[in-house]
RNA sequence: GCCCAGAUAGCUCAGUCGGUAGAGCAGAGGACUGAAAAUCCUCGUGUCGCUGGUUCGAUUCCGGCUCUGGGCA
């Protein structure tokens, strides 16, 4: 069987430089499972590696749409798929590395999504519902019609509660009960999954740094940029971290001190459900990094993992 | 040097008419199947500055000391 490297890891461990020097010793190219990277024009706010730190390996599902676009995991786990087929026909190695938890279980555990797509009309009038007769009364009509996942899912969690309500308006099944029947095929490749573990301590100051360096090479540049485009914070895109602070700013409702500090304490928070996420995943090989860690000594230990 | 105010959780502070204390923020843990960098749930023991006194009992009242603001010289 087929094998795919998994590198896995909160924001700021070093994730792309290791799956880069990992790609060049095992010939491998490298697939991106980050829910911001896939926008075009948003680059320093989502840490893209830059033409010259790829030195020549490919990327696939970074800059695949545009800001104006909505991105879904069901899009992301079908081109993740696709690209993994590629590669591996090339007789390269493919490597995914990424961030978002979701994207990444989509892929490994081959999440079968239905036919179920979304009615964003129907979602705006359950919130406004939620809104104006209160959670409750939203998560109450779950319970009707799929009381499995009206249990499950929080009433105060509207944006959950209302995908369930969703799910059933427009396929009348339940979604505990597509959910069940989603993990039905075993995936194709072994999945090697790798996980970078870093001192909190010592990941909380790397956030700082780079925080900082990201508003010293432009950040708010940038996004006063896709602010001229057009583009507002009801924009999926602009939701990221980084984005929707300096849009608050730009737009005269906080200073910009405030905005860099809301993106250092929104990425804390991020590397943290980051890590609840990945702790979950099974059979992860866990990998310690620190400061004086050589992405390239990593990449040796990961291939040398791979071989035996 | 004198006067005033303060000293309580990592930070900002509340409070106890004397029965060893609680909010916000920060932080920690968790959930997660088409919005996921989103969304949501749970979690508060700290010589109540130090030291004497009064008291059955003091973080709370009284004295002294130390420190930090502010004012007067």
């Amino acid at each position: 069987m087929k094998y795919v490297v998994v590198i896995i890891g909160p924001t700021a461990s070093g994730k792309t430089n290791i799956s880069i020097e990992l790609a060049k010793k095992i010939n491998g190219e490298i697939i991106s499972a980050d829910s911001m990277q896939v926008y075009k024009h948003m680059d320093i706010g989502t840490a893209k590696p830059t033409k010259d730190e790829m030195q020549g390996v490919q990327h696939y599902l970074i800059d695949e749409i545009e800001p104006f676009d909505v991105f879904s995991v069901a899009q992301y786990k079908k081109l993740a798929l696709e690209y993994i087929d590629d590669i591996a026909e090339k007789g390269k190695t493919p490597i995914l590395c990424g961030g978002t938890g979701l994207y990444i279980n989509s892929v490994i555990y081959n999440i079968e999504f239905s036919e179920t797509i979304r009615d964003i009309k129907f979602r705006e009038k359950l919130m406004k519902e939620a809104k104006e007769k209160g959670n409750r009364y939203i998560h109450d009509k779950l319970k009707i019609v799929d009381f499995a996942a009206a249990e499950k899912i929080h009433e105060n969690n509207v944006k959950r509660v209302v995908r369930a309500l969703e799910v059933y308006e427009l396929s009348h099944k339940t979604i505990s009960e597509q959910q069940k029947n989603s993990r039905r095929i075993p995936p194709k490749y072994k999945f090697v999954v790798i996980g970078l573990n870093i001192d909190r301590k010592l990941l909380y100051e790397r956030i700082e740094k780079r925080v900082n360096k990201m508003v010293d090479s432009g950040l708010i540049e940038e996004v006063a940029k896709l602010r001229n485009m057009g583009l507002n914070r009801n924009h999926l895109s602009m939701q990221g971290i980084g984005y929707k602070e300096i849009l608050s700013n730009l737009n005269g409702e906080i200073s910009i001190n405030e905005a860099i500090e809301a993106i250092k304490k929104g990425t804390r928070n991020y590397a943290k459900r980051q890590m609840t996420w990945f702790r979950k995943i099974e059979d992860t090989v866990w990998i310690d990094v620190d400061e004086n860690t050589n992405p390239s000594d990593i990449a040796v230990q990961i291939e040398k993992m791979i071989i035996g």
